[in-house]
DNA sequence: TGTTTATTGTCTCACTTTATGACAATAATC
DNA sequence: GATTATTGTCATAAAGTGAGACAATAAACA
Protein backbone atom coordinates (compact mmCIF):
# COMPACT_ATOMS: atom_id res chain seq x y z
CA UNK A 1 0.00 0.00 0.00
CA UNK A 2 1.16 3.41 -0.52
CA UNK A 3 2.86 4.78 2.51
CA UNK A 4 4.07 2.30 3.75
CA UNK A 5 7.04 1.00 1.38
CA UNK A 6 9.45 3.23 3.21
CA UNK A 7 8.95 2.27 6.27
CA UNK A 8 10.31 -0.54 8.65
CA UNK A 9 8.03 -2.87 10.03
CA UNK A 10 8.26 -5.57 12.47
CA UNK A 11 6.96 -8.38 10.74
CA UNK A 12 3.59 -11.09 11.03
CA UNK A 13 2.50 -8.73 13.25
CA UNK A 14 -0.65 -6.20 13.30
CA UNK A 15 -3.23 -4.91 14.98
CA UNK A 16 -6.73 -3.91 14.35
CA UNK A 17 -8.93 -1.88 16.06
CA UNK A 18 -12.66 -2.34 17.01
CA UNK A 19 -14.09 1.15 17.76
CA UNK A 20 -16.82 1.66 19.10
CA UNK A 21 -20.35 4.39 19.03
CA UNK A 22 -23.53 4.67 20.16
CA UNK A 23 -26.28 6.65 18.35
CA UNK A 24 -28.45 6.70 20.58
CA UNK A 25 -30.45 3.79 20.06
CA UNK A 26 -27.63 1.05 18.71
CA UNK A 27 -23.92 0.20 19.43
CA UNK A 28 -22.18 0.53 16.42
CA UNK A 29 -18.86 0.02 14.89
CA UNK A 30 -16.43 1.67 12.21
CA UNK A 31 -16.06 -0.47 8.90
CA UNK A 32 -13.81 0.11 6.13
CA UNK A 33 -14.45 -1.02 2.24
CA UNK A 34 -11.63 -1.34 0.39
CA UNK A 35 -11.44 -0.22 -3.56
CA UNK A 36 -12.83 -2.14 -6.31
CA UNK A 37 -12.97 -5.46 -4.10
CA UNK A 38 -15.88 -5.68 -1.92
CA UNK A 39 -14.08 -6.23 1.12
CA UNK A 40 -14.83 -5.25 4.04
CA UNK A 41 -12.55 -4.78 7.69
CA UNK A 42 -11.94 -3.19 10.79
CA UNK A 43 -9.30 -0.22 10.97
CA UNK A 44 -5.66 -1.83 11.75
CA UNK A 45 -1.97 -1.29 10.62
CA UNK A 46 1.43 -2.51 11.40
CA UNK A 47 3.80 -1.43 13.91
CA UNK A 48 7.02 -0.04 12.96
CA UNK A 49 10.55 -1.46 14.31
CA UNK A 50 11.36 1.87 16.40
CA UNK A 51 7.93 2.44 17.70
CA UNK A 52 6.03 1.34 20.57
CA UNK A 53 2.63 -0.92 20.07
CA UNK A 54 0.36 1.89 21.65
CA UNK A 55 1.91 4.48 19.78
CA UNK A 56 1.72 2.75 16.57
CA UNK A 57 -2.04 1.80 16.98
CA UNK A 58 -3.03 5.60 17.56
CA UNK A 59 -0.93 6.60 14.49
CA UNK A 60 -2.98 4.24 12.67
CA UNK A 61 -6.07 4.90 13.52
CA UNK A 62 -5.46 8.63 12.93
CA UNK A 63 -4.05 8.15 9.16
CA UNK A 64 -7.12 5.13 8.17
CA UNK A 65 -10.01 7.16 10.42
CA UNK A 66 -9.38 10.58 10.77
CA UNK A 67 -10.03 9.58 14.32
CA UNK A 68 -7.35 12.11 16.56
CA UNK A 69 -6.53 11.37 20.35
CA UNK A 70 -8.94 7.73 20.61
CA UNK A 71 -8.60 5.79 23.69
CA UNK A 72 -7.74 2.85 22.64
CA UNK A 73 -7.11 -0.63 24.78
CA UNK A 74 -5.87 -4.12 23.77
CA UNK A 75 -8.01 -6.84 24.45
CA UNK A 76 -6.44 -10.26 22.83
CA UNK A 77 -3.95 -11.31 20.41
CA UNK A 78 -5.13 -13.40 17.77
CA UNK A 79 -2.69 -15.85 16.79
CA UNK A 80 -3.75 -18.75 15.23
CA UNK A 81 -2.10 -19.86 11.84
CA UNK A 82 -5.50 -20.48 10.32
CA UNK A 83 -5.96 -16.99 10.51
CA UNK A 84 -4.07 -15.96 7.41
CA UNK A 85 -5.73 -15.31 4.38
CA UNK A 86 -3.25 -14.19 1.46
CA UNK A 87 -6.27 -14.41 -1.12
CA UNK A 88 -7.86 -11.20 0.25
CA UNK A 89 -4.59 -9.51 0.58
CA UNK A 90 -3.61 -10.00 -2.77
CA UNK A 91 -7.23 -8.85 -3.83
CA UNK A 92 -6.65 -5.58 -2.25
CA UNK A 93 -3.56 -5.15 -3.61
CA UNK A 94 -4.31 -5.76 -6.96
CA UNK A 95 -6.80 -3.20 -6.58
CA UNK A 96 -4.55 -0.51 -5.76
CA UNK A 97 -1.86 -1.09 -8.37
CA UNK A 98 0.37 -2.32 -5.34
CA UNK A 99 0.82 -6.02 -5.68
CA UNK A 100 4.83 -6.28 -6.29
CA UNK A 101 7.36 -8.01 -5.30
CA UNK A 102 8.32 -5.54 -2.11
CA UNK A 103 5.11 -5.95 -0.91
CA UNK A 104 4.60 -9.55 -0.62
CA UNK A 105 5.69 -9.45 3.14
CA UNK A 106 2.18 -8.23 3.60
CA UNK A 107 0.64 -12.03 2.14
CA UNK A 108 2.13 -13.41 5.10
CA UNK A 109 1.30 -15.05 7.83
CA UNK A 110 0.11 -12.86 10.83
CA UNK A 111 -0.57 -12.06 14.44
CA UNK A 112 -2.88 -9.44 15.13
CA UNK A 113 -3.46 -7.56 18.53
CA UNK A 114 -6.89 -6.83 18.72
CA UNK A 115 -7.55 -2.94 20.55
CA UNK A 116 -10.99 -1.22 20.85
CA UNK A 117 -12.19 1.73 21.48
CA UNK A 118 -15.46 3.79 22.98
CA UNK A 119 -16.31 7.14 20.90
CA UNK A 120 -18.70 9.71 21.59
CA UNK A 121 -20.37 8.71 18.05
CA UNK A 122 -21.75 12.67 17.57
CA UNK A 123 -18.52 14.56 18.42
CA UNK A 124 -16.85 12.44 15.16
CA UNK A 125 -16.55 12.64 11.65
CA UNK A 126 -14.42 9.54 9.91
CA UNK A 127 -12.53 9.96 6.61
CA UNK A 128 -11.65 7.05 4.93
CA UNK A 129 -7.66 6.97 4.07
CA UNK A 130 -7.32 6.62 0.33
CA UNK A 131 -6.52 2.86 0.09
CA UNK A 132 -10.36 2.66 1.23
CA UNK A 133 -13.74 3.81 -0.26
CA UNK A 134 -15.84 4.38 2.73
CA UNK A 135 -15.78 3.92 6.23
CA UNK A 136 -19.06 3.99 8.06
CA UNK A 137 -20.84 2.57 11.35
CA UNK A 138 -22.04 -0.32 11.43
CA UNK A 139 -24.55 -2.46 13.84
CA UNK A 140 -23.04 -4.80 15.88
CA UNK A 141 -25.96 -7.25 14.93
CA UNK A 142 -25.78 -6.15 11.39
CA UNK A 143 -22.04 -6.26 10.25
CA UNK A 144 -21.24 -6.85 6.19
CA UNK A 145 -18.87 -10.20 6.01
CA UNK A 146 -15.26 -8.66 7.18
CA UNK A 147 -11.71 -10.01 6.03
CA UNK A 148 -10.10 -12.74 7.43
CA UNK A 149 -11.12 -13.37 10.84
CA UNK A 150 -12.46 -9.45 11.84
CA UNK A 151 -15.89 -10.66 12.56
CA UNK A 152 -14.62 -13.06 15.32
CA UNK A 153 -12.61 -10.09 16.93
CA UNK A 154 -15.56 -8.29 16.64
CA UNK A 155 -17.25 -10.90 18.69
CA UNK A 156 -14.34 -11.29 21.12
CA UNK A 157 -13.95 -7.58 21.48
CA UNK A 158 -17.75 -7.49 22.45
CA UNK A 159 -17.44 -10.43 25.37
CA UNK A 160 -14.57 -8.19 26.89
CA UNK A 161 -16.86 -4.85 26.61
CA UNK A 162 -19.19 -6.95 28.43
CA UNK A 163 -17.45 -7.88 30.82
CA UNK A 164 -15.56 -4.61 31.76
CA UNK A 165 -18.10 -2.38 31.22
CA UNK A 166 -18.93 -0.66 34.75
CA UNK A 167 -15.28 0.28 35.04
CA UNK A 168 -14.25 0.81 31.59
CA UNK A 169 -17.10 3.21 30.85
CA UNK A 170 -15.87 5.82 33.24
CA UNK A 171 -13.47 7.70 31.03
CA UNK A 172 -14.46 6.66 27.89
CA UNK A 173 -17.01 8.66 25.82
CA UNK A 174 -19.67 6.84 24.32
CA UNK A 175 -21.82 9.60 25.09
CA UNK A 176 -21.37 13.07 25.17
CA UNK A 177 -19.72 14.45 28.68
CA UNK A 178 -23.10 15.54 29.93
CA UNK A 179 -26.42 13.01 29.40
CA UNK A 180 -29.10 11.56 31.31
CA UNK A 181 -30.07 9.03 33.59
CA UNK A 182 -31.93 7.54 30.21
CA UNK A 183 -29.31 7.79 27.95
CA UNK A 184 -26.70 6.01 30.52
CA UNK A 185 -29.26 3.06 30.85
CA UNK A 186 -29.73 2.70 26.63
CA UNK A 187 -26.39 2.47 26.56
CA UNK A 188 -25.78 -0.01 29.34
CA UNK A 189 -28.85 -1.98 27.12
CA UNK A 190 -27.45 -1.89 23.71
CA UNK A 191 -23.84 -2.95 25.33
CA UNK A 192 -25.53 -5.58 27.03
CA UNK A 193 -28.14 -6.36 24.44
CA UNK A 194 -30.79 -6.57 27.30
CA UNK A 195 -33.63 -4.56 29.13
CA UNK A 196 -32.33 -3.11 32.46
CA UNK A 197 -35.29 -2.02 35.14
CA UNK A 198 -35.54 1.97 35.18
CA UNK A 199 -35.51 2.49 38.62
CA UNK A 200 -32.51 0.06 40.20
CA UNK A 201 -30.97 0.87 37.19
CA UNK A 202 -30.92 4.65 38.44
CA UNK A 203 -30.47 3.78 42.04
CA UNK A 204 -27.22 1.52 41.36
CA UNK A 205 -25.56 4.38 39.26
CA UNK A 206 -26.39 7.10 41.69
CA UNK A 207 -24.92 4.59 44.44
CA UNK A 208 -21.68 4.18 42.89
CA UNK A 209 -20.95 7.63 43.75
CA UNK A 210 -19.29 8.72 40.14
CA UNK A 211 -21.96 10.82 38.60
CA UNK A 212 -22.33 14.67 39.27
CA UNK A 213 -25.95 15.54 39.03
CA UNK A 214 -26.65 19.15 37.11
CA UNK A 215 -28.88 21.80 35.12
CA UNK A 216 -32.44 19.92 34.27
CA UNK A 217 -32.57 19.01 30.09
CA UNK A 218 -35.70 20.69 28.43
CA UNK A 219 -36.26 18.68 25.87
CA UNK A 220 -39.62 20.61 24.61
CA UNK A 221 -41.24 17.16 25.19
CA UNK A 222 -44.32 16.81 27.31
CA UNK A 223 -43.23 15.73 30.34
CA UNK A 224 -40.98 15.98 33.64
CA UNK A 225 -37.82 17.31 32.50
CA UNK A 226 -34.84 14.63 33.57
CA UNK A 227 -31.71 15.96 34.98
CA UNK A 228 -28.27 15.86 33.53
CA UNK A 229 -25.39 14.11 34.55
CA UNK A 230 -21.68 14.13 34.07
CA UNK A 231 -19.13 11.09 35.11
CA UNK A 232 -16.95 12.94 38.26
CA UNK B 1 20.31 -20.64 22.27
CA UNK B 2 21.09 -24.37 21.45
CA UNK B 3 18.30 -25.91 19.92
CA UNK B 4 16.67 -22.83 18.60
CA UNK B 5 19.24 -22.22 15.32
CA UNK B 6 17.76 -24.49 13.10
CA UNK B 7 13.92 -23.10 13.48
CA UNK B 8 12.82 -19.82 11.90
CA UNK B 9 11.14 -18.03 14.43
CA UNK B 10 8.56 -15.32 13.87
CA UNK B 11 11.01 -12.05 14.52
CA UNK B 12 10.94 -9.50 17.40
CA UNK B 13 7.62 -11.19 19.27
CA UNK B 14 8.13 -13.65 22.26
CA UNK B 15 5.69 -14.63 24.83
CA UNK B 16 6.42 -15.29 28.95
CA UNK B 17 5.02 -17.12 31.49
CA UNK B 18 3.58 -16.08 34.93
CA UNK B 19 3.33 -19.74 36.10
CA UNK B 20 1.16 -19.32 39.64
CA UNK B 21 1.52 -22.36 42.38
CA UNK B 22 -0.13 -22.40 45.74
CA UNK B 23 2.30 -24.49 48.36
CA UNK B 24 -0.48 -24.44 51.35
CA UNK B 25 -0.07 -20.91 52.44
CA UNK B 26 1.29 -18.38 50.12
CA UNK B 27 1.05 -17.84 46.10
CA UNK B 28 4.09 -18.72 44.67
CA UNK B 29 5.54 -17.97 40.96
CA UNK B 30 8.28 -20.15 38.59
CA UNK B 31 11.52 -18.88 37.86
CA UNK B 32 14.65 -19.35 36.24
CA UNK B 33 18.10 -18.23 36.85
CA UNK B 34 20.41 -18.72 33.57
CA UNK B 35 23.83 -20.13 33.98
CA UNK B 36 26.55 -17.83 35.00
CA UNK B 37 24.77 -14.95 34.79
CA UNK B 38 22.69 -13.62 38.06
CA UNK B 39 19.57 -12.89 35.87
CA UNK B 40 16.17 -14.02 36.73
CA UNK B 41 13.63 -14.88 34.30
CA UNK B 42 10.12 -15.89 33.51
CA UNK B 43 10.07 -19.15 31.30
CA UNK B 44 9.58 -17.85 27.75
CA UNK B 45 10.35 -18.31 24.08
CA UNK B 46 9.31 -17.45 20.65
CA UNK B 47 7.12 -18.51 18.26
CA UNK B 48 7.59 -20.59 14.73
CA UNK B 49 6.83 -19.05 11.89
CA UNK B 50 4.31 -22.19 10.95
CA UNK B 51 3.41 -22.37 14.33
CA UNK B 52 -0.23 -21.35 16.34
CA UNK B 53 0.91 -19.28 19.03
CA UNK B 54 -0.83 -21.17 21.71
CA UNK B 55 0.86 -24.21 20.70
CA UNK B 56 4.14 -22.47 20.59
CA UNK B 57 3.58 -21.22 24.36
CA UNK B 58 3.01 -24.70 25.01
CA UNK B 59 5.66 -26.03 23.60
CA UNK B 60 8.17 -23.54 25.05
CA UNK B 61 6.52 -23.93 28.73
CA UNK B 62 7.01 -27.39 28.16
CA UNK B 63 10.74 -27.32 26.92
CA UNK B 64 11.68 -24.65 29.69
CA UNK B 65 10.18 -26.27 32.65
CA UNK B 66 9.22 -30.30 31.74
CA UNK B 67 5.96 -29.07 32.83
CA UNK B 68 3.35 -30.71 30.61
CA UNK B 69 -0.32 -30.04 30.15
CA UNK B 70 -0.88 -26.66 31.48
CA UNK B 71 -3.46 -24.56 31.29
CA UNK B 72 -2.10 -21.46 29.51
CA UNK B 73 -4.18 -17.93 29.20
CA UNK B 74 -2.77 -15.07 27.43
CA UNK B 75 -3.14 -11.56 29.28
CA UNK B 76 -1.62 -8.68 27.58
CA UNK B 77 1.00 -8.27 25.07
CA UNK B 78 3.90 -5.79 26.24
CA UNK B 79 5.07 -3.27 23.32
CA UNK B 80 6.83 -0.74 24.64
CA UNK B 81 9.90 0.42 22.58
CA UNK B 82 11.96 0.58 26.41
CA UNK B 83 11.45 -2.64 27.38
CA UNK B 84 14.61 -4.23 25.37
CA UNK B 85 17.14 -4.57 26.96
CA UNK B 86 20.24 -6.11 24.31
CA UNK B 87 22.61 -6.07 27.30
CA UNK B 88 21.11 -8.76 29.82
CA UNK B 89 20.74 -11.07 26.30
CA UNK B 90 23.87 -10.47 25.32
CA UNK B 91 25.06 -11.93 28.93
CA UNK B 92 23.16 -14.97 28.57
CA UNK B 93 24.48 -15.84 25.04
CA UNK B 94 28.03 -14.68 26.19
CA UNK B 95 27.57 -17.40 29.01
CA UNK B 96 26.50 -20.19 26.58
CA UNK B 97 28.95 -19.26 24.09
CA UNK B 98 26.38 -18.04 21.70
CA UNK B 99 27.04 -15.24 21.23
CA UNK B 100 27.06 -15.53 17.18
CA UNK B 101 26.31 -13.71 14.37
CA UNK B 102 23.34 -16.29 13.80
CA UNK B 103 21.49 -15.44 17.11
CA UNK B 104 22.38 -11.54 17.02
CA UNK B 105 18.29 -11.56 16.25
CA UNK B 106 17.91 -12.18 19.63
CA UNK B 107 19.45 -8.71 20.45
CA UNK B 108 16.54 -6.64 18.63
CA UNK B 109 13.37 -5.27 19.92
CA UNK B 110 11.14 -7.41 21.02
CA UNK B 111 7.40 -7.49 21.84
CA UNK B 112 6.21 -9.86 24.44
CA UNK B 113 2.54 -11.63 24.77
CA UNK B 114 2.15 -12.47 29.14
CA UNK B 115 0.26 -16.03 29.62
CA UNK B 116 -0.29 -16.93 33.05
CA UNK B 117 -0.72 -20.65 34.32
CA UNK B 118 -2.46 -22.09 37.44
CA UNK B 119 -0.94 -25.50 38.42
CA UNK B 120 -1.03 -28.09 41.60
CA UNK B 121 2.40 -26.89 43.40
CA UNK B 122 2.60 -30.59 44.52
CA UNK B 123 1.87 -32.51 41.81
CA UNK B 124 4.54 -31.28 39.47
CA UNK B 125 8.29 -31.03 39.89
CA UNK B 126 9.85 -28.57 37.30
CA UNK B 127 12.77 -28.98 35.37
CA UNK B 128 15.42 -26.73 34.24
CA UNK B 129 16.21 -26.73 30.99
CA UNK B 130 19.97 -26.41 30.10
CA UNK B 131 20.38 -22.83 29.42
CA UNK B 132 19.56 -22.13 33.10
CA UNK B 133 20.72 -22.99 36.21
CA UNK B 134 17.14 -23.47 37.68
CA UNK B 135 14.03 -23.10 38.46
CA UNK B 136 11.95 -22.67 41.34
CA UNK B 137 8.90 -21.14 43.03
CA UNK B 138 9.11 -18.07 44.64
CA UNK B 139 6.51 -16.22 46.45
CA UNK B 140 5.00 -13.24 45.11
CA UNK B 141 6.03 -10.92 47.32
CA UNK B 142 9.44 -11.81 47.97
CA UNK B 143 10.88 -11.85 43.82
CA UNK B 144 13.88 -11.73 43.46
CA UNK B 145 14.78 -8.56 40.17
CA UNK B 146 13.72 -10.21 37.13
CA UNK B 147 15.23 -9.44 34.00
CA UNK B 148 13.54 -6.65 31.45
CA UNK B 149 10.35 -5.79 32.12
CA UNK B 150 9.69 -9.36 34.00
CA UNK B 151 8.88 -7.45 36.87
CA UNK B 152 6.07 -5.70 36.10
CA UNK B 153 4.58 -8.74 33.77
CA UNK B 154 4.18 -10.49 36.94
CA UNK B 155 2.24 -7.86 38.59
CA UNK B 156 0.04 -7.14 35.72
CA UNK B 157 -0.24 -10.98 35.49
CA UNK B 158 -1.57 -10.52 38.99
CA UNK B 159 -3.89 -8.02 38.53
CA UNK B 160 -5.68 -10.04 35.76
CA UNK B 161 -5.74 -13.14 37.81
CA UNK B 162 -7.45 -10.99 40.64
CA UNK B 163 -10.13 -9.47 38.58
CA UNK B 164 -10.83 -13.09 36.78
CA UNK B 165 -10.61 -15.53 39.48
CA UNK B 166 -13.44 -17.89 38.80
CA UNK B 167 -13.46 -20.40 41.84
CA UNK B 168 -13.47 -23.25 39.16
CA UNK B 169 -10.95 -22.30 37.36
CA UNK B 170 -8.77 -21.42 40.90
CA UNK B 171 -9.77 -24.21 42.80
CA UNK B 172 -9.20 -26.85 40.04
CA UNK B 173 -5.55 -25.75 38.79
CA UNK B 174 -4.43 -24.59 42.37
CA UNK B 175 -5.44 -27.37 44.53
CA UNK B 176 -5.22 -31.17 44.62
CA UNK B 177 -8.24 -32.90 43.18
CA UNK B 178 -9.91 -33.01 47.19
CA UNK B 179 -8.99 -30.34 49.60
CA UNK B 180 -10.74 -28.95 52.60
CA UNK B 181 -12.97 -25.64 53.08
CA UNK B 182 -10.13 -24.38 54.69
CA UNK B 183 -7.50 -25.02 52.12
CA UNK B 184 -9.89 -23.28 49.51
CA UNK B 185 -10.39 -20.12 51.64
CA UNK B 186 -6.26 -19.99 51.80
CA UNK B 187 -6.25 -19.80 48.09
CA UNK B 188 -8.31 -17.16 47.72
CA UNK B 189 -6.83 -15.45 50.54
CA UNK B 190 -3.13 -15.68 49.17
CA UNK B 191 -4.56 -14.66 45.80
CA UNK B 192 -6.48 -11.48 46.63
CA UNK B 193 -3.82 -10.81 49.62
CA UNK B 194 -6.66 -10.13 52.38
CA UNK B 195 -8.30 -12.03 54.61
CA UNK B 196 -11.63 -13.47 54.40
CA UNK B 197 -14.46 -13.94 56.83
CA UNK B 198 -14.78 -18.10 57.29
CA UNK B 199 -18.74 -18.75 57.58
CA UNK B 200 -19.27 -16.56 54.37
CA UNK B 201 -16.80 -18.20 52.76
CA UNK B 202 -18.32 -21.12 53.44
CA UNK B 203 -21.60 -20.60 52.58
CA UNK B 204 -20.74 -18.99 49.23
CA UNK B 205 -18.86 -21.15 48.19
CA UNK B 206 -21.48 -24.43 48.74
CA UNK B 207 -24.29 -21.75 47.53
CA UNK B 208 -22.12 -22.37 44.25
CA UNK B 209 -23.29 -25.93 43.76
CA UNK B 210 -20.33 -26.67 42.06
CA UNK B 211 -18.84 -28.44 45.06
CA UNK B 212 -19.00 -31.88 46.12
CA UNK B 213 -18.88 -33.39 50.02
CA UNK B 214 -16.35 -36.55 50.12
CA UNK B 215 -15.15 -38.36 53.34
CA UNK B 216 -13.62 -36.24 56.26
CA UNK B 217 -10.44 -35.52 56.92
CA UNK B 218 -8.43 -36.71 59.78
CA UNK B 219 -5.72 -34.95 60.48
CA UNK B 220 -4.19 -35.60 63.62
CA UNK B 221 -5.05 -32.77 65.06
CA UNK B 222 -6.83 -31.96 68.49
CA UNK B 223 -10.10 -30.46 66.46
CA UNK B 224 -12.96 -31.23 64.99
CA UNK B 225 -12.62 -33.00 61.50
CA UNK B 226 -13.31 -31.25 58.14
CA UNK B 227 -14.91 -32.49 55.11
CA UNK B 228 -13.10 -33.02 51.49
CA UNK B 229 -14.94 -31.02 49.34
CA UNK B 230 -13.47 -31.67 45.04
CA UNK B 231 -15.37 -29.59 42.09
CA UNK B 232 -17.94 -31.75 40.34
C1' DT C 1 -56.95 28.30 31.04
C1' DG C 2 -57.62 23.76 32.28
C1' DT C 3 -56.89 18.91 30.74
C1' DT C 4 -54.17 15.32 28.84
C1' DT C 5 -49.87 12.76 28.03
C1' DA C 6 -45.42 10.77 28.62
C1' DT C 7 -41.56 10.54 31.40
C1' DT C 8 -39.13 11.35 35.52
C1' DG C 9 -37.68 11.29 40.61
C1' DT C 10 -38.73 9.11 44.66
C1' DC C 11 -40.74 5.92 47.81
C1' DT C 12 -42.49 1.40 49.51
C1' DC C 13 -42.61 -3.32 50.34
C1' DA C 14 -41.16 -7.93 49.74
C1' DC C 15 -37.42 -10.73 48.91
C1' DT C 16 -32.60 -12.13 48.63
C1' DT C 17 -27.98 -11.84 49.81
C1' DT C 18 -24.22 -10.76 52.98
C1' DA C 19 -21.99 -9.67 57.46
C1' DT C 20 -21.16 -10.96 62.07
C1' DG C 21 -21.32 -13.48 65.91
C1' DA C 22 -22.83 -17.50 68.73
C1' DC C 23 -22.66 -22.24 69.75
C1' DA C 24 -22.48 -26.99 69.91
C1' DA C 25 -19.87 -31.00 67.84
C1' DT C 26 -15.66 -33.39 67.66
C1' DA C 27 -10.76 -35.33 67.13
C1' DA C 28 -6.74 -35.44 69.49
C1' DT C 29 -4.02 -34.06 73.79
C1' DC C 30 -3.31 -33.83 78.52
C1' DG D 1 -12.65 -37.02 81.98
C1' DA D 2 -11.25 -32.30 81.15
C1' DT D 3 -8.92 -29.33 77.75
C1' DT D 4 -7.98 -27.36 73.22
C1' DA D 5 -8.43 -25.92 68.55
C1' DT D 6 -11.14 -26.07 64.67
C1' DT D 7 -15.23 -27.18 62.27
C1' DG D 8 -20.34 -27.25 60.69
C1' DT D 9 -24.41 -24.88 61.40
C1' DC D 10 -27.63 -21.64 62.98
C1' DA D 11 -29.54 -16.80 64.41
C1' DT D 12 -29.94 -12.23 63.74
C1' DA D 13 -28.94 -7.86 61.75
C1' DA D 14 -27.62 -5.18 57.84
C1' DA D 15 -27.30 -4.28 53.10
C1' DG D 16 -28.74 -4.91 48.44
C1' DT D 17 -32.30 -5.98 44.61
C1' DG D 18 -36.72 -6.69 42.14
C1' DA D 19 -41.11 -4.96 41.17
C1' DG D 20 -44.28 -1.71 41.35
C1' DA D 21 -46.90 2.67 42.96
C1' DC D 22 -47.37 7.46 42.65
C1' DA D 23 -46.95 12.22 42.53
C1' DA D 24 -44.35 15.91 39.94
C1' DT D 25 -43.81 18.21 35.74
C1' DA D 26 -42.95 20.04 30.87
C1' DA D 27 -45.19 20.32 26.75
C1' DA D 28 -49.28 19.42 23.73
C1' DC D 29 -54.00 19.82 23.25
C1' DA D 30 -58.68 21.36 23.79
Amino acid sequence: MKGLENKNFIPNLSFDCVIFGFNGKLLKILVLEYHNTGLYALPGGFVETNQSLDVAVKQGVKDRTGLDNVFLDQFYIFGELERANPKDMKRILAANNDDTEENSWMLERFLTVGFYALINYEEVTPEPDHYSDSIGWYSVDELPQLMMDHNKIVEKALQVLRNNLSEKLIGMNLLPQKFTMKQLQMVFEAVLDQKLRRTTFQRKMLSLDTLERHEKLYQGKAHKAPYLYSFK
